[in-house]
DNA sequence: AATGAATGAGGTTTCATTCAT
DNA sequence: AATGAATGAAACCTCATTCAT
């Protein structure tokens, strides 16, 4: 007889694969790529291995999706900061919010910077990211609060030191990050 | 007659070791933690798998040995910072210089960042640069020319970024630099 | 709808251990520790290694479950022993059943006193086939057909030499039995 | 210039070679055949490997010799034991005399278990031994002392649980020795 | 002859992926 | 679709043996 997925089913099957990303996200968290071994991912999801590459063809789709679903949130946090009306607060703010993230997340910058694989998922979501922040950026130069020369690029990478923040311990991201939000301000030398 | 080891054969066995370095580094800087394969350092460095293990007993040892050398260079530099009289020129020298090296290893900071192991080995290098780091740091604060609230683990954190430059096609690294020395000035607003 | 293991799957995951208890244990036999190698052990027994892995974390817990299931086996042979009225019967018919199996399998005394590992897996056994030999010994005792002070570690001791029998060609090792037997009487001189 | 060894030189390479089988012997004694790596022996006896291979060509060599010098001990208190006028006190004394050998040795059992090789070196030591062994044996029948069926293969079998007795805490060897003995004399029943 | 660094085959173990049920 | 045991390539590491000095 042929197969129907029945409302519940697919309830069940979207159910599973956001449990299976909470998994693997938290692994990934807490000890970088090795812990999140797809056995473990399955396990923490409880779901077989099998369901876990029923939803994620290979692991590097998996990681990538983690990657992607973060640009996604900071995707609709742009989103968000776009209709605020000062340009430094709706930028700044923007910032700090996802800084939280990364300093919570020790392994997402791993987990990009790892597998190359990982972009290629992500690639979408990562260019829908960008031109938000584009947007943001532009406003914030025309304003005269952001350098000249910022580009979007240069957000991860002053942003990549938050996510190592938890090794030090007594380290306070927050004034680390004041730092970083004073560097893409206009120089006043 | 009892032995003594020649010259030539202490030579041998150093430079043995070093080759085994730099193959790793080498490898390390350009596939990461994942593509230095104790073989395939082996293979590159033309020796036997069996003398890697006998100059570093484990894999964690030859990684925390790059880290280590890292830091020893860094330190070097430190130690001639020291001798030059202008306290800002004399840090931010130090910084672009090395942030060069960053810039063309993307692998270290995946070694840091992983083993445990690989600090550990490392932790009297890290200590030295440190010592001498703060030793800038403090000249650099009591001439107004760094933050007052800089502190040295700051330093890597900002600098991480860097090793992720390659990454990205015609990214400027130099003028991503720029805006790290930004940051570590006293901010004017 | 949620799987259930069918009876034939459970069936033969149960017949790939058994395969690999029996491959093992018919190497070690013939050829000790050494020649049981898991590679080896995989082989003989058309399995993967890390299908022995699935079914024994290390090397040490299958050599601990060949331990074990032969202390299984003599526990299992001493409690049909006890249901014999004799003293003398039920002892010494239980020590010649078990020198059987120790007479044909050299290599089980070489994993035993090898490997730490494997007595820890092996201890509940090992403790009630104590604690029924003990009865036994007890009941043998009280008869007067059991030295007084024939304790319990007594007896691997005392049969440890059947296992190096097969090396001695033409050597009895039903005669040698005897023997150990005897030694097991109460002295008369 | 063609070699010329001096006395000097020969009493040092007979010197090596004893420190190198007292090294063994002990290591072996303490760990087994598993701890007596060749570096970790010559190590002990302060020599280097090489020097190791020059007076045993491989492993299983000196391995032999340690069986043979074991051999060679108890045929040389075997000689002894022939002047001994009591055929029993002749026998049971050297008995009693290599027992207290095999209870300090975990390890040369497992040696002789082990390689073939071991048993090949040592056979003409062997030889001897049984020779002499046959002899006592032979008198002690004559003298109705020993058991008419006893064979000398029956001693190391008999014996063989003396060396694994360090293993377990609190056994008292001398007492095991005893039922060895009983097992030896002729049957009563 | 002695030295000990170098060799490399071979052992144990891991883990992404497949597939019969 | 879901399950999870099975797979096996590939990683790390050990240690008997060789060989230039």
């Amino acid at each position: 007889m042929p197969y129907r997925p029945t409302a519940r089913t697919e309830a069940r099957r979207t159910a599973a694969r956001e449990r299976i990303v909470r998994a693997a996200t938290e692994l990934v968290a807490h000890g970088g790529y090795r812990e999140a071994q797809v056995v473990a991912v399955a396990q923490r999801a409880e779901v077989a291995t099998g369901t876990v590459y029923r939803h994620f063809p290979q692991k590097d789709a998996l990681m990538g999706e983690l990657v992607a679903s973060k640009f996604r949130t900071f995707a609709d946090n742009a989103e968000i900061a776009l209709t605020v009306a000062d340009p430094w607060e709706a930028f700044s703010g923007l910032i700090r919010q996802n800084a939280e993230t990364c300093a919570r997340d020790v392994g997402i910058q791993q987990a990009l910077g790892r597998e190359p694989g990982a972009w290629a998922v992500a690639l979408p979501e990562l260019e829908r990211l960008n031109g938000l922040a584009n947007e943001l950026i532009a406003r914030g130069q025309a304003a005269g609060v952001l350098r000249a020369d910022l580009v979007v690029a240069d957000i991860p990478m002053l942003m990549c030191g938050l996510s190592a923040t938890q090794a030090v311990p007594d380290y306070d991201w927050r004034r680390h990050l004041e730092m970083l939000l004073d560097a893409m301000r206009p120089p006043t030398r």
